[in-house]
DNA sequence: CCCGTTTTGTTCTCCCGTTCACAAACTCCT
DNA sequence: AGGAGTTTGTGAACGGGAGAACAAAACGGG
């Protein structure tokens, strides 16, 4: 035994973590069709993955299945989500509430994993009349207090790409230590603060390059 | 010489595939600001990456720059559109115009990088009179015609989960190659088709796991 | 015309992630 | 109780990408 603790599991590879919720999504569609008890491979198969990889992947956090029979959906599920630490729930702001924080806002997903989102934010002052999912949208200048009220450490920008920087700024000044952005724009943010930036159109234009290079394959190519 | 035309150049690296539209964003902002000529270093801080990487990147496509001045950013910009294929108009159909359909057939990203929405598609019926983006949402019957009178083969889903695959059944039935899922589901396609996934609560989730070490690195852990 | 300076393109090395393959361990059946 | 059959967990090989470092090439000045 090399008297590694499941809670001193240090480090778990990126790749790892970036993994995990999707096995905690396929766990509860499991767990939701009755499945009490499932194979490394059954589970691979629902998370589209290989199973040497799966198994690798749990193997990081611990040893939570039994040989000859699989895994526990339900205390699998669990300790998935401690891991991750979607046991309890994490206050989110989200900041620029046009078409795509509209969207965030109404965002199921984020209610049923664990992410309750506290407040919304707009610069434009038009917008202040607005309620959207339930909530007020908030001038930008309540941030600090929000966070300071609701202890937010997440924080999601939704807004033009010019404005990004300064609400990341913003956000960090007052005391946001994660970052979700959509904003198709570089951050910059001190150390310790954490950002994921998704890009909708870049997703497309790599279906693109792909799309591009099956019709070059084909024969199809006109271009000298 | 190894003879590699630049057409020819057959295996750029996926990880070198999914950096050129960042470059290439990168590139246009220049272009915005008045900068005719860039170095790798200035290009690489505007797309937030390493220069050698950069580099390395852009040496896939050919030699589009000058030894001891840089690139000229037209020029390589031009290039990079080309490789991806975003030098014309790529048509796309979004099937499910709920709250977040509604937001990315708004997305102005979308058009301004070479994408067209063609139709918004959408199974309920009770949708039929809304007209979004200036378009009528359509039924999801006429699936087919549309994707062959506008010769569509990048489709987008943002229905819920449970109709995800269906939907991307019949996209690939209609002759649809390129699927980008917003849907929480692992969707099974033939060879030949390919599907990217965006998943916005994931991306919250490994945000999440971060912050909780954080917490706990800083000492305030409380759990046993 | 030649040399120093700048910047690209490329080679080399290291590290992370993936996959294979197998031993350990658990269940079930006889 | 013992053995056959499963399935996990992990050691080891393998492949690809990241970063450092350097050689090749272009420009500018004298």
């Amino acid at each position: 035994m090399t008297a590694r603790t499941p809670d001193s599991a240090r480090d778990i590879p990126e790749a790892t973590v970036a993994r995990l919720p999707v096995y905690l999504r396929a766990l509860i569609g499991l767990a939701e069709d009755g499945t009490t008890t499932c194979s490394s491979e059954e589970l691979a198969a629902s998370a589209g993955v290989n199973s040497a990889k799966l198994r690798k992947d749990l193997s990081y956090l611990g040893s939570y299945g039994t040989r000859g029979v699989g895994y526990d959906v339900e205390y699998l599920r669990y300790q998935i989500a401690r891991e991750i630490g979607v046991t309890h729930d994490w206050p989110v702001v989200i900041v620029g509430i046009g078409n795509l924080g509209h969207a965030l806002a109404n965002y199921s997903g984020f209610r049923s994993r664990g992410f309750r989102v506290v407040a919304l934010l707009d610069a434009d002052p038009s917008r202040h009349d607005e309620v959207v999912a339930g909530l007020d949208v908030r001038s930008f200048e309540e941030l600090e207090s929000i966070v300071t009220e609701h202890d937010v450490s997440i924080g999601v920008i939704a807004t033009p790409a010019v404005a990004a920087q300064a609400v990341a700024d913003r956000m960090v000044a007052a005391g946001i230590t994660s970052i979700l952005n959509f904003a198709p724009s570089v951050l910059a943010v001190p150390e310790g603060v954490d950002v994921r930036k998704v890009d909708l159109s870049i997703e497309l234009q790599i279906l693109a390059y792909h799309e591009q290079r099956k019709s070059v394959g084909t024969g199809a190519e006109g271009v000298s």
